[in-house]
DNA sequence: GCATGATTGGAATGTCAATTCCAACTTGGG
DNA sequence: CCCAAGTTGGAATTGACATTCCAATCATGC
C-alpha cells in the first residue's frame, strides 16, 4: 500500500464499505482510461461514465484532479509489481530474468502491442509537470528496481556473479532496456524491440558469470 | 526534409519569403512548448503568445493542431540528428559509440535532467493516440536507428565485430537503452542511469568485438 | 501599377473540462 | 431510535481551448 495523498494523519477519513468500494472503482476505472489515453487526455466526465459514478464521489475522495492522478499511480505500482510476484522476488538466476522478461513480452504481444508501460507511459507525461507525481514515480521505479538488484546481488553473493559486476548499475540497466524496449515496440507495434532490447542486457549479464 | 502535412501535391500553396520565416517560428516554438509540456499540455494560445503570432497564421499554415505536431515531429527528428551528426555518421568504433553517448548524457546534464528524448517523450503521448504521428514517429526511429546499425555493420564488415553479432538487434538495443535511459534520468534528475544503461549495451557490443 | 493570392489581426463561436455547491440520502455507533 | 458523519446526485459556475470567419494588408508576377 501506499499514503493516498500526501500528509495525512490529523484529517484522516473513515470509509465506509460502500464507500472504500466506490473509491477503489473509481481508481481502477481511472488507470484503466489514463493507460490508454494519458492522464491529461481522461477528462474527470470520461472518468465518471465509464465508473458509473457522478463528480461528487471522484472529489469526494481525491480532492482533486492530481489527487486522483497520484493514488493512479500508486495502484498501477502496487498492481503491476503484484502482478510480477512472485517471479519479481526471484530473479537470482540468468533463467528467472528471461523467463520474467519473457512474461513482460508476451503481455505485450497479447494487447496488441498497444500501450506501453503502465508507470513509464505515466512517467513520461508526468514527470517534468507534476512535481509530486515524480516523487511517486521515483518511488514506482525504485520499488521496481529493488528487486532486480537484490536477485543480482544475491547471485553475486553466491560466487555466481563476477565480484566485479556492478549489480546495481546492471539492474538500472535492465529496467532501462524494458522502458526503451515497450516504448519502440508500442510505436512499432511489435515487441521485437522490447525482446531485443531486454536479451542484450540480460547477455551482458550473462557475461559476468563466473566460469 | 519531411512532408509538411499528408498527401500534398496538389495544393501545394506557395510561401512568401516572411511567410515561410513565420512557420518556421511557429513550429520552432511549438517544438519548445511541446518538448516540456508534451503536445498535450500546449495550447493554441500558449504557442501564439510564444511566438508572437495569431491564430490566424497557426491555422493557415498548418490546418489544425494534429497538422502542427506532426510538422513539429519531423522538425524535432530533423534537429536532433542533424545535431547530432556528424559523429551519428561515424559509429564504427566502440569509442565512436561511447563518445556519441556521453554527448547525449552531457546535454542531459546541462538541462538539469528536465525533459527526456525530444522524440521519445512525443512517442509515448501521441503513439496510441494519433495513428498519423505513430507513422512519423515510427519513421523517426528508424531514422535514429538506422545510422547505429550501419556502424555496426561496418564493424562487422571490417571483420571487427564477430559474425556473429545481430547488428541490427544491437543498434535496436541501444536505442531501447538510450530511451529508457532518457526516462529514468528525466524522473530521477540525474543522468546516472541514462549512462548506466547506455554503458550496459555499449559494453555488450564490445563484448562481440573479434580478439 | 494592378490583380491575385499570400498573410495577418482579432473577434466570435461552440464545446468541454475542472471544480464548486447544496440538498438529499445512507450508515454506523451509542 | 437518533445523530453526526459519510455518501451521492445533479445542477451551476467559470474558464480555456480549438476552430472559424471576415475583413484588412502585403507581396509579387505580369
Amino acid at each position: 500500500m501506499s499514503a493516498p495523498v500526501k500528509a495525512e494523519g490529523p484529517k484522516e477519513q473513515r470509509l465506509t464499505e460502500g464507500g472504500r468500494k466506490t473509491r477503489e472503482r473509481i481508481i481502477e476505472t481511472a488507470a484503466e482510461l489514463m493507460f490508454h489515453r494519458g492522464a491529461g487526455g481522461t477528462s474527470i466526465p470520461d472518468i465518471q461514465a465509464a465508473a458509473g459514478v457522478s463528480a461528487s464521489q471522484i472529489y469526494h475522495y481525491f480532492g482533486d484532479k492530481q489527487g486522483l492522478v497520484l493514488a493512479v499511480i500508486d495502484h498501477q505500482t502496487d498492481t503491476q509489481l503484484a502482478q510480477q510476484r512472485p517471479l519479481l522476488d526471484n530473479l537470482d538466476s540468468i533463467e528467472a530474468l528471461r523467463e520474467w522478461c519473457d512474461r513482460a513480452g508476451n503481455r505485450q504481444d497479447a494487447r496488441g502491442c498497444e500501450g506501453g508501460c503502465e508507470i513509464g507511459s505515466l512517467a513520461s507525461e508526468l514527470a517534468d509537470s507534476d512535481q509530486s507525481a515524480r516523487t511517486s514515480l521515483i518511488s514506482a521505479f525504485d520499488r521496481w528496481e529493488g528487486p532486480i538488484r537484490s536477485g543480482l546481488a544475491r547471485m553475486q553473493a553466491r560466487g555466481e556473479l563476477s565480484e566485479r559486476a556492478d549489480t546495481a548499475a546492471l539492474a538500472t540497466a535492465l529496467l532501462a532496456a524494458i522502458q526503451g524496449g515497450m516504448l519502440l515496440s508500442q510505436v512499432r507495434r511489435s515487441s521485437t524491440a522490447y525482446r531485443q532490447a531486454v536479451s542484450a542486457v540480460i547477455d551482458h549479464i550473462e557475461s559476468h558469470l563466473v566460469r
